[in-house]
DNA sequence: CTTCATAAGTAGCATTGCTATATATAGCGA
DNA sequence: TCGCTATATATAGCAATGCTACTTATGAAG
């Protein structure tokens, strides 16, 4: 998968994985992994960063905990976070729909 | 549409573009709009300067000409371009297809 | 003569995901 | 006990790319 592919599309992946419930970063990177049978597997330091933002942006909130000795945060979804991820839906519909168009081949100007 | 949300996708669409035959990139801007509806309309500052990354890529050739007083470059796949471009379609497909399956709702751990 | 569509171009910016690296714990096998 | 792997989080800095804003130029319409 070519680096610049996802760009612009992470927030709704990530979103998406926490709508099951809450999950910690590390978890929501299984979960993407196991959803797409592998096809996205993210590296740690985009996952990480991605819920900072996720977080200050108000979509998420995290709180630490620990778990098996292991320090955690866990993420869930607000309000607003709910309400993003409708929207990110909506617009992946959008573009994949039209970016499916446009690659479509046009073998002639046919009689459309 | 999200100014991000083409990253990685927009030398499918130039290429898919002149797959029909030679154009110049004003052709090549309303061809896109219109085969997605108005959907990706690109403003001239990404058309430009993406043909002259994909010519110096080597996988199109532009020439110069002249017509009705305005002079245009015209550009055509090379053979490499359509190998490009079958590459493109292909990962566009698997990485739709991942998107998509991320993107899921999965209410609960039904007994899939 | 002004405005709009056509036609091409560039400088500089903002965003974003990735690489590389670091820290720390638990568990397993040798 | 030592080393390795999986779990778990984090950050600095990079590279790439599309966009904004702007410029230049012609032809047609009004």
């Amino acid at each position: 998968m070519r680096a610049e592919a996802l760009k612009g599309h992470l927030d709704g992946l990530l979103l998406a994985a926490l709508e099951e419930g809450p999950q910690h970063g590390y978890a929501v990177k299984e979960a993407l992994r196991e959803s797409t049978e592998g096809r996205i597997d993210l590296p740690s330091g985009t996952i990480y960063p991605a819920l900072h933002r996720l977080e200050q942006a108000g979509l998420i909130t995290g709180t630490w905990s620990v778990v098996g000795g292991r320090r955690r945060r866990t993420y869930e979804l607000t309000s607003d976070g709910r309400e993003a991820l409708s929207g990110e839906r909506d617009r992946w519909q959008e573009f994949a729909g039209a970016v499916t168009a446009a690659l479509r081949t046009r073998p002639w100007p046919t009689t459309t």
